[in-house]
DNA sequence: TTAATGAAATGAACGGCGTTCAATGAGAAA
DNA sequence: TTTCTCATTGAACGCCGTTCATTTCATTAA
């Protein structure tokens, strides 16, 4: 019967991933290795990939797991502001990201640093969980520019979340930084205000 | 003598170099093989290990010359504006970052790509190439805020770097952005516009 | 109950990797 | 020429991710 076998599968799948998970978060991505995780999970080399078509699958869904946790950490931060002006849940928003970048430095690594096929390409809740947080960002760009339309909005989401994750990697990254955390927060914080500023000002982005 | 033993060494250095640029430039970081730069410099492959610590030593080689370029194109572009106000200035180096990035992305990849073992720890030289190029964004940027001090404009050049940065690194992306080229444009030229109105009216970053 | 059958799980084996180091060879010294 | 020194070499080492012939298991038919 089928039925077993896809349910063995799951709860494999499960297994693994939460394996995973912990190795990624405490050696971090190129620590993974495949004879590791079978012996932990106490099933041959092979069962893997059973499970998963390689490797970066499994990675990938590691990652589905980290990205929805920072979405909910980004958005709970946010909400935990109450009513303030969209600038202000902006701000936190970046704090927010850094926050979490630095909570799980490994995980977060990870989201960045798969390696894929381009065959393989992305999995579509993978673009799905991103517009998610794309949208959480847009949400207060919009109050603030109540007349641009969605592709200006787009954009400036994107600009913004691109500059807060530069500065959050950049600043994380050992060898280019040494910039301690609240120098981080500073940064987000006057990029921010500045986006904010400037796309006030003019609508054309 | 050592002499010769020098020389031949440096000889070597500077084809594997030679050799690992090309290969990093058409194949990328990941496809760099010790088997296959020794084929083609004709040495065998434990003579890369005469003349590099490893694998990494040689990128970071590779690196060093990127670096260096990269300094080049963003200054080259700078001058060529002949006398301009600052922020134009500011604008166009990340233009001209986002073009290096395009016209070398793998060579632009593998500057953010390397490993480096903890130990081994980072070159000097790599720390005097990046603040070379930090020294060039500080320039307009002091112009514009003649009040603030060393270290204010040592975190708004940091800032406005990451966050061009970010925007290229995602923006060229494939499997998060999907934005064409001159959007791109469009997003650092509204950041770095942000980033300067803001830092004049709020000297305290 | 047993035999037959097809699917699922297994782990030794494969090809490839970066790196090492005993053996080789070339050049200087005697 | 012979000896000695040290740079060079490439086979070998210990890993790696992945595969696939073989075994094991579950199900059905007799």
């Amino acid at each position: 019967m089928a039925k077993n076998t896809e349910k063995r599968h799951e709860a494999l799948r499960t297994t693994l991933v939460e394996i995973a998970e912990r190795h990624v978060r405490q050696e971090g991505l190129s620590a993974l290795r495949a004879r590791k995780l079978a012996a932990e999970a106490g099933c041959a080399v092979g069962a893997i990939y059973n499970v998963f078509n390689d490797l970066t699958g499994l990675v990938l869904a590691v990652n589905g797991r980290t990205f929805h946790r920072l979405g909910a950490h980004v958005s709970g931060a946010v909400s935990a502001l109450g009513d303030v002006e969209p600038t202000a849940k902006l701000v936190r928003m970046g704090e927010a990201y850094l926050g979490f970048a630095v909570d799980n430095p490994l995980l977060w690594r990870a989201l960045f640093d798969v390696e894929m096929s381009s065959d393989t390409d992305v999995p579509d809740w993978y673009m799905t969980e991103l517009g998610q947080l794309f949208a959480i960002i847009a949400a207060p760009l919009k109050e603030l520019n109540p007349v641009a339309d969605a592709q200006q909005i787009d954009l400036m989401t994107r600009a913004l979340f691109s500059s807060v994750h530069g500065i959050v990697l950049l600043g994380l990254e050992r060898r280019i930084s040494g910039v301690p955390q609240d120098r981080i927060e500073h940064m987000i914080g006057f990029m921010v205000r500045g986006a904010v500023s400037n796309g006030d000002a003019h609508a054309k982005v």
